[in-house]
DNA sequence: CGAGTCTTTGACCGTCCTCAATTCATGTGG
DNA sequence: CCACATGAATTGAGGACGGTCAAAGACTCG
């Protein structure tokens, strides 16, 4: 958990509910709130001239998102939308900085957490330019796996459509890559359904 | 400038020469050490199996640079090397975090330094994955020009090698774009030198 | 002047994208 | 329980673009 809600409840922060697929913020608009889901899951991305969209990550339960803006005033370089029906807590900017004033604590963990950020916007860098789609398609699944310890594979909550998005590939290249990888039972596929 | 010199040599830091080509840090190694530049500048990359290497970024005189992994205890995903001859100040992890205790204004500082680099990776990856060759270069160019006021174009300091690894492209088709954007006055090449 | 690096060009190839049509899965309402 | 609507997954054909390889030209610096 990212802040805690007393706390940002305390100063005002109010919860907000959205659908499926309801905007957050949008690129190019100002930042205003720091933002912190306490249930569903966001995705952030952009998109090009050619409605061709590029997924920058997707943000959980418990984790705060869209903040960097709020340390550079910035405009956001992407827009968030709810990837599932959601609860987010939204607290004014003003009233953010304060607290990480009061609390450097706090302070210090956002710290920490936009180096983690960093560390893994560089391998997600690293792994799109340098590899082949079914290497781009592993590195997702590797990120995006929830229980990391289990030797069983688990199915994998996203649509071809989506792991395109992701990896800068197109729908019909990632089907191709994932069924030459079943057959080589790199990934398995039962009912469409993809077991990782 | 980041920290103070004088500051950071009466906690005990060193400065170190480099000459161009030479790595500071390597890929995969444990962090600790604080680097600053003092003169010359570096370049940082992934290089993957078949030897293609790709850059993430460049770091000029009075910048930081590798201080993520300091914070979150990783190794560096990235290597370090001199760009140009360069001087360096190294500083024990350490002797640097205390610093960021010490000085509450220093840390939040950082803070918006990594903020500031999340936001540009994100435009990066962005501009990387959606768009052609030359959109690529051009963001490459925009992102790396010095006089951002000036009507007039400038030298662009990069060889197409450079580009390339920057740009996820090869060298030749490089070559060919920015002959193309030479021919539609996008730039101008004269000598083999590159205008922006 | 000469070594080394950078740039250029051409031919060829393979991969991924495009487009269009079909099948499948799921859920809804009659 | 079936018919249908919708969104996802598939498949195939065809083309374009960027990668690969090889060879040659140009520039730079000592």
């Amino acid at each position: 958990m990212q802040i805690d809600l007393d706390l940002l409840f305390t100063w005002g922060a109010i919860a907000k509910e959205y659908k499926k697929g309801e905007m957050i913020f949008c690129e190019d608009e100002t930042a205003n709130f720091y933002y912190q889901i306490m249930e569903g899951s966001i995705r952030m991305y952009n998109s090009n001239d050619d409605g061709k969209e590029f997924t920058q990550g997707y943000f959980h339960e418990g984790q705060s998102f869209g903040e960097p803006p709020l340390f550079i005033n910035e405009c956001y370089p992407s827009t968030a939308e709810a990837f599932q029906d959601s609860v987010i807590v939204k607290l004014s900017k003003e009233k953010f900085l304060k607290i990480l004033e009061e609390y450097p604590a706090i302070q210090k963990q956002f710290l920490t957490l936009m180096s983690r950020r960093i560390h893994s916007k560089a391998m997600t860098s690293k792994d799109i330019i340098n590899q082949k789609p079914e290497f781009r398609i592993i590195a997702f699944l590797n990120a995006h796996k929830k229980g990391r310890s289990g030797c069983e594979k688990e199915q994998v909550p996203f649509t071809r459509q989506e792991i395109a998005n992701f990896t800068g590939l197109r729908v019909e290249t990632v089907i191709r890559a994932l069924s030459k990888m079943a057959k080589e039972r790199k990934v398995d596929i039962v009912n469409h359904k993809i077991y990782f």
